[in-house]
Parts: C-alpha cells; sequence; structure tokens
DNA sequence: ACGGACATGTAACACGTTACATGATTAA
DNA sequence: TTAATCATGTAACGTGTTACATGTCCGT
C-alpha cells in the first residue's frame, strides 16, 4: 500500500492538509507506516489531478497558503475498490532480527547489550501504546492499535526467555571469546578504503 | 539493511552463487526479507569491486559460468562493522492491518473474509515452520525461526479474539446508528488498560 | 512441446528518503 | 537567540522490482 493510498485513506477519515498528515502518520500510525513530506505532497497532487481529492486553498496571513483537502465521490471509490483488494502478505522488516540471525559473530557482551536495548525499546513502545486513550476511536483502529500491543508483548516475552541461548551459542563458537572481553568500547576494525572506490 | 549487507551476511556462512543465495532468501529468510535477481546480481558485483567478496568462475559446458562467491577478510570486518551498529527500529509492513484500520468502510461480510484469510494465511505459515527442522541451525538462525513462530501465534490468537470487534464496529456505524448500545458491558477497548498492572 | 529448474545479467521504472528552499510566529 | 511549530514544495539520490535477454537440460 502506497502513500497515495494511505492518504485517501486518511482523507476518507475527513478532510485535512499535508501537515496535519504527516502528524498523523507520526502518531497513530508509526508502528507500521510512515511517509515523509517528500511523498506525501506529491502523492497529494497526484490525486488531486487525477480527481481523487479536491483542494480549497485557505490564504493565510504570514504563512504558505493552507491547503485543505477533501476526498471526491471518486476517491471513495478508488479506495473502497483499494481495500476489497485481497491484502499482501505482511512483513516484519528488523535490523534486530537480522543481527540476531548472526548473531555468532558478535561477542557476548555485545549481543546482551543488542537485546537488552531492543528490549528496553520495545518495553517503551509498549507502554506508551498501552496508556493512550483509544476509547474516541473507530474500531478499525482499536484493533490496529491492540495488534501492536499483542506484537510487542509477544516480542518482549520471547526475547526475554530465548535471548540468552543466542549468547549462550556465541559463547560456544566463539573462536577467541576469552574472558577479556572487555566493555563494547573497544577498537572496531580500520577497514578504511571500504568505499574509497565509490 | 540492504541487499548487499545481507548478501554479505550470507557469504559469511560460507560460500555460495547468486542463484542459491536466492533460494536462500525464499527459505529461510522470507519471513522478514527478500530480494529479488535484480538486487542480488548486482549486489554482488559491487561486492566484489569494493574487494569485500572474491568471485571464482567455474566454467560449465552448457550453462552460464558459475560465480562462486567468497567473502574476503576485508569484507567480514565491513559485515562485523555493520552488525555492530545500533540496530533501527523494526517495522510491521502490513496491508492487512492497513484494511483493518478503515474496516469501517467494508461490509461486514468482506471484512470477515478478509478477517478468515489472514487466519488460514497466518495458520498455514505456522504450521510450515512449526514442522521445520532447526535441529542443524545455528543459534541465531533458531532464535529468529523461533521469534516468527511466536509472532504468528500471537498474531493467530490477537485476531481469534478480536476480529469480531471490527466486524460489529462495521454493524454499529451503518446508516442507522442508534444510540441504544450501551449496555456498558461491550466489546470496546480489547486492549490497554486490560492488565496495565501486570 | 512445454514448463520449470538451472544460471547470469541489464534496463526501465516505481517509490520513497534526505536535504534543501522559503519564511513567519512563539516559547525557552 | 535558538529551537520548535506551522506550511508547502522540489531535486537529487538510493534502492529495489519487473520484465526482458540468453541458453541448456530434464521431466511429462
Amino acid at each position: 500500500m502506497d502513500v497515495k493510498t494511505l492518504c485517501l485513506g486518511i482523507l476518507s477519515q475527513g478532510d485535512t492538509t499535508g501537515y496535519e498528515i504527516k502528524k498523523q502518520f507520526e502518531s497513530h500510525y508509526s508502528h507500521f507506516y510512515e511517509a515523509s513530506f517528500g511523498s506525501i505532497y506529491p502523492a497529494l497532487a497526484k490525486l488531486t489531478e487525477n480527481g481523487l481529492v479536491s483542494c480549497t486553498q485557505q490564504a493565510q496571513e504570514k504563512r504558505p497558503d493552507k491547503k485543505v483537502y477533501s476526498i471526491t465521490s471518486t476517491g471513495r471509490l478508488a479506495f473502497l475498490d483499494e481495500l476489497n483488494k485481497v491484502p499482501g502478505r505482511d512483513h516484519i522488516r528488523s535490523e534486530f532480527l537480522a543481527t540476531m540471525l548472526f548473531g555468532d559473530l558478535l561477542s557476548p557482551a555485545q549481543l546482551d547489550k543488542v537485546i537488552e536495548n531492543k528490549l528496553s525499546e520495545y518495553r517503551a513502545e509498549l507502554q506508551q501504546m498501552e496508556t493512550n486513550d483509544m476509547s474516541s476511536a473507530s474500531a478499525g483502529h482499536t484493533f490496529v492499535h491492540g495488534f501492536g500491543i499483542s506484537f510487542y508483548r509477544a516480542a518482549i516475552a520471547y526475547i526475554e526467555e530465548h535471548g540468552h541461548t543466542v549468547v549462550g551459542g556465541a559463547l560456544l563458537s566463539g573462536p577467541s571469546a576469552t574472558g577479556s572481553v572487555s566493555d563494547g568500547q573497544h577498537e572496531p576494525a580500520p577497514l578504511g578504503a571500504r568505499e574509497a572506490a565509490e
């Protein structure tokens, strides 16, 4: 689902501006979709060009004209059409998991740090979501919000329970995992000319 | 994490070809990363150009030369360097969730179909993962595999428990939204304050 | 005869990010 | 004065997908 469609969806819930749409992405949608101004404004322009939304310019004293967008009936149909498509597969894009996948290459201390970091990140995210007031949200929003919470809970529980197995694995297969591991503050190898020929 | 880095990681586990790398993406990595030939081959070429991998051409009778790539020591360092970066935020990219978000626009029947479809998809995925033999996998692979399983379990449980709330919501927001539904004992607020004191 | 596995690669295209450009207002 | 918020937009760039090009071998 691209930014154009997501904008259309947001506009289906009420008229608003590009600036506001960005803020919505940052607040409720940030856990599974995001968008920057560089994609939102062109998306809105394109939608207008295609007649899926209309735009009312509101002159403002000392600021750029505020452009309030409204979804048109054509736009509503197009969005419904999009919603009726069979949704594609989900993807968990996670650099954390990628790191764990190759965790055997890291020292136990580093792995531990990565795990603890992600754990507190997840916990913070979870707490923030749990304190969110959903009482005035639509059923759909509430559902998705709850999904996010349940994802974070499962992830936290899993990592708490199994994170150590990777650290253990690293200990066993580490070529030079001697006691001198010290803190993660060690000199990382130079590898300078890596991008030299770019 | 881009395809170049992922290829480097795969090559850190043993020499192989571009074709084989693609197959690995399809088999164990498909749940959270993927890549096509159109990105793998150029990535390998770039890595070779930068000296992070080396390539041994193996002439074959009636096929293009098979190119077996090996990670170099420079490549190993570069990959380690990458792993030591603080991993970025995770993202759940899900068209299913996007659909649910705007679920109020769909008819109960359609919503139900979407939910049931996703549920069987998840169940199939889960079953496939659960029957996977991980006994010879590294600790990292096992961890990530388990993470996936626990994600699918949580998702299935959540949808089973709360999917109906969205369908219910759609029913309520119909043309005649009788304001008398307030029996206080109803479905809203699935999660959130539920176990705040856990 | 036809599709699929093997095996590599290129080019056009889509889509999004980052950084820049502009510029007023308000709170620390 | 510094930063944030308001408000819109463009251009360069990165990164990846899709579709194409090339050609053999094998099973049905």
